[in-house]
DNA sequence: AGTTATTTTCGATTTTGCAGAACAAATAAA
DNA sequence: TTTATTTGTTCTGCAAAATCGAAAATAACT
């Protein structure tokens, strides 16, 4: 219970990535982290910080065949590991609690 | 909507403060930060992240008068802009939009 | 004036976030 | 069968965030 703090940008990457499922590669991450956050970041970007939560042991990579498309190479898909989960999973209780004892909820976002 | 992202940390910070309201200075806020997540954080790096939320405008401060104990400095008393407020809201919705498309829901936290 | 408890300020260091260029692989086209 | 093009990976490097520990202030009580 030490309370492996994810950065911001780690939780944002590990919930895509179980979102995404078999399709969790780096384009399709970088893709949908700006369709459905409006956030642009370089490949180099995601990269760096996939490797980082993947030596934390919070993800797994698995290369798949290369498919038959233009430029096609074999791809590396991530998965998010138990300990993911249980990161993920706790950072996000924390802050439902903390959220819960804000006096004042009409500024929060609606649950439900 | 630039999104101004908030570091892990700022935004428990964030939420300390506007949980503690008239209580929000540096050693409540440590002691319950401690309390609700058991973080121990040492004092300088509160001040370090509270005064940068202050020049990011997320946050204010006022000194209240010192109160009559032994040792009872003048405090500073922390409150969130409503740029704070909007930006912790945001970064609420995007995490809980995301939350929402996470399949196999099991694992999550349940809201209500 | 000196002691004591509380708060703020000041380096210094590690971890995260992010960009861009160089490199590798696969295929389409010339 | 070379070359161009697209997709994906690695490496280098810097900026921002997270932290610590210690030094300086500040305020009451002796």
């Amino acid at each position: 219970m030490k309370g492996s703090n994810l950065g911001e940008f780690e939780e944002l990457v590990l919930l895509m990535v179980m979102i995404l499922q078999e399709e969790a590669y780096v384009l399709k991450i970088q893709e949908e982290l700006h369709a459905q956050t409006g956030r642009k970041v370089a490949m180099g970007a995601l990269h760096t910080t996939l490797s980082r939560l993947t030596s934390k042991d919070f993800l797994t990579s698995v290369f798949t065949g290369a498919t038959q498309e233009r430029g096609g190479r074999r791809k590396r898909v991530y998965s998010v590991s138990a300990a993911g989960k249980s990161a993920l999973q706790e950072a996000t209780a924390i802050r439902k609690t903390l959220l819960d004892q804000v006096p004042n909820y009409a500024w929060q976002v609606r649950y439900i």
